[in-house]
DNA sequence: GCGCCACTACTACACTAGTAGAACGACAGG
DNA sequence: CCTGTCGTTCTACTAGTGTAGTAGTGGCGC
């Protein structure tokens, strides 16, 4: 696996499993910088978690190097440093790995045999691929 | 917060979310029924547990209701109650739910995307599938 | 008959995650 | 200047997992 930058403060090896909550949390933060408060607020309605809950989850984040903070006045406000797709990329992995041997190609498999994905569906994402290219990364 | 796991084995809520330790367990119980004793030896390359390791991780898998043991004179022998599709489709689900919102499309995209995947391995599986629902393979 | 061996069952400890209250420090209004 | 409020940090509790030691127990060899 490819090592980028190796610079953070723990460097958790390329495993950036997280849970479900961490996803949430993180999934503020790919919309930019936030305060504890404004994650807590965006994540308000899903779930009703106390303040210094929210809190608690970032630190632990931040232990682990996924997200950085910086201080503004008495404020902390937390910035991912690892990318949504970094992420999906390691889980993916992960999964594959785990579940499927290391080959990607049963978990397509899977996919499509599990019904999950109608097999129309193949050429629909061919042809997105196709006609952009760059979607990688890319989101809306 | 629903999921408040009674101790029924029975249970099992359909959250088949089974760690890598575990599920190096259950591989071994996917191939029939086996002791511990077994188990424990079948995974003695790979890690190199303690008799104890392999009997607690089998307990508490039967406590969780996907497997069942079978008491023969003083040894115990377990079989998986799950499948190994039924875990599978748990958790690519629980990936997808948790990491691509629940669009099982997201997930093959980024399968091919991140070239893990090479855009003619789609037509290969939709050949594969199409010619035998069954087949599961490495192709050379 | 008795000790040893093979097993299981119980207990334990470290670690992570989810969750949140308590304590503490800084600033602003009075 | 004092105090209430806000935000962070500390501490804590629950639960699951990885890992394994120890204790209990029944059968076998001699």
């Amino acid at each position: 696996m490819a090592r980028i930058s190796k610079d953070s403060p723990e460097d958790a090896g390329d495993g950036f499993a997280l849970s479900e909550l961490q996803l949430d949390v993180m999934r503020v933060l790919w919309r930019g910088e936030a305060s504890v408060a404004e994650v807590a607020s965006a994540l308000a309605d899903s779930r009703g978690l106390a303040h210094t809950t929210v809190a608690t989850v970032l630190t632990r984040l931040g232990r682990r190097g996924v997200v950085a903070s910086r201080r503004e006045a008495r404020q902390l406000f937390y910035r991912a440093t690892v990318s949504e797709s970094q992420v999906r990329r390691s889980m993916v992995g992960d999964l594959v790995q785990t579940l499927f041997k290391g080959d990607p190609r049963a978990l397509l498999a899977h996919l499509v045999k599990e019904s999950d994905v109608a097999s129309d569906d193949l050429n629909q994402v061919r042809a997105l691929l196709a006609a952009d290219p760059d979607v990688r990364g890319k989101k809306p």
